[in-house]
DNA sequence: CCAAACAAGATTGTCAACAATTTTGTTCGC
DNA sequence: GCGAACAAAATTGTTGACAATCTTGTTTGG
């Protein structure tokens, strides 16, 4: 059986399109509002139309694109309003995850989350507004994992998704990440110290923080 | 154009197919994981296959329905451990709505909320479990919706889709509509004090005593 | 008698053509 | 010139047939 050895090789048509459809839009290659005609997209990824509806379907319900009724698909726009109601969401949810994770991990992967704190500081120092982007976001879904919480990590992802614009945005603002930093290492000094509570309200702070930023 | 005014009739085949698939998974008509073969669903709802397949990805999607590569769907088992974890979910976001809404009501919503809360007495005085949970649900509803937080209510209504049967198996629990009522109460009478931090209180001690329900 | 290879049946995945709908450009009447 | 009716093009929705895959029952070799 090989094949869910090698994804790209044994991968059907379907995963395939939703796969690089997916992708595309968060690379930010596909332009907000952009039109996706199911003909052109069949061409350009080498599939059959069948598979880009099905795959635009599914991107639907994950809140990537918007479907109208024969009026075909666009990439869905994120306005601000929007973006900051997502944030409330991921605030909560990611503050369950935060206490859960402080609950359960294990000193490796505490130190892991530290390590990734350092690399942040140096990021931050060296200017690379980028690299601390990934940095960060790489942090926000360590601690989701630890958390073992399914569920919420599904939703989060999927809400995470929504945001790669407006995260693009932010991570470049002058003065943004230095802000961000601190409240991202309370963050990790909260889950080391394995203080539940303390880590959902530096998940909070730290969110509404973000919410902040948003709206400018 | 007589299409988008009487739902049933101009509606095309994929959203019927949806609609009437859903709605048997959520009335508990399909039995837990059972098969769902696409060509006898096609025939029992008048459509074709591709319709049905279209309807179950997007199932899929909202977690009622679980699919494997070239083996088929089924309606998805939702063990109790996953319906604690789900209920979680549900405590921090519906916090967050109920937050919202006691910053936002009118007197009118609260007369609403206040209204239901008599209705729920009434039901659990008369020992009409079933009137009640369809109260409760009802309740759920308007404070989610008075909320405004159109992304908190979508992922909150997809939550609750998974958690149906689950619903049913808690509400004919003997005793449980009685504590149950007094925590909604709770949550009526914060909203009415306008008490956004009081609420978010009462319905997380409302869900927190629902999980612990759930683990018998 | 048991295990592995094999073959038949069932089911899902994919494809290309057709029908229905919407949008856009044009013409006609005022 | 302007607006409404109309026609053509583009695009999505639907259909049935075909290919790939998995499951199940049978056979064969040990």
């Amino acid at each position: 059986m090989p094949n869910q050895a090698r994804p790209g090789t044994g991968e059907q048509a379907r995963q395939l399109a939703l796969g690089q459809l997916r992708e595309a839009i968060l690379r930010g290659e596909m332009a907000p509002a952009q039109r996706l005609v199911e003909n052109e997209l069949a061409e350009q990824f080498g599939v059959t139309r069948a598979s880009i509806r099905a795959a635009l379907i599914e991107l639907e319900s994950q809140g990537l694109v918007e479907r109208i009724r024969n009026r075909g698909s666009r990439v869905r726009v994120v306005t601000v309003e929007e973006a900051v109601a997502i944030t409330e969401c991921r605030l909560v949810l990611e503050g369950l995850c935060a206490a859960k994770a402080a609950a359960a991990v294990t000193d490796a992967q505490v130190t892991e989350l530290e390590d990734l704190g350092t690399a942040m500081r140096k990021a931050v120092a060296d200017g690379e507004p980028l690299t601390y982007s990934e940095l960060n976001h790489e942090l926000h879904a360590r601690i989701r994992e630890f958390s073992g919480q399914a569920t919420a990590v599904e939703l989060l992802e999927r809400l995470n998704a929504q945001l790669v614009r407006h995260r693009f945005q932010l991570a470049l603002r002058p003065g943004r990440p230095q802000q961000s930093l601190n409240e991202h290492l309370a963050m990790i000094e909260t889950i080391a110290a394995r203080d539940p509570q303390a880590v959902e309200a530096a998940v909070r702070a730290h969110l509404t923080s973000v919410i902040e930023a948003l709206r400018d």
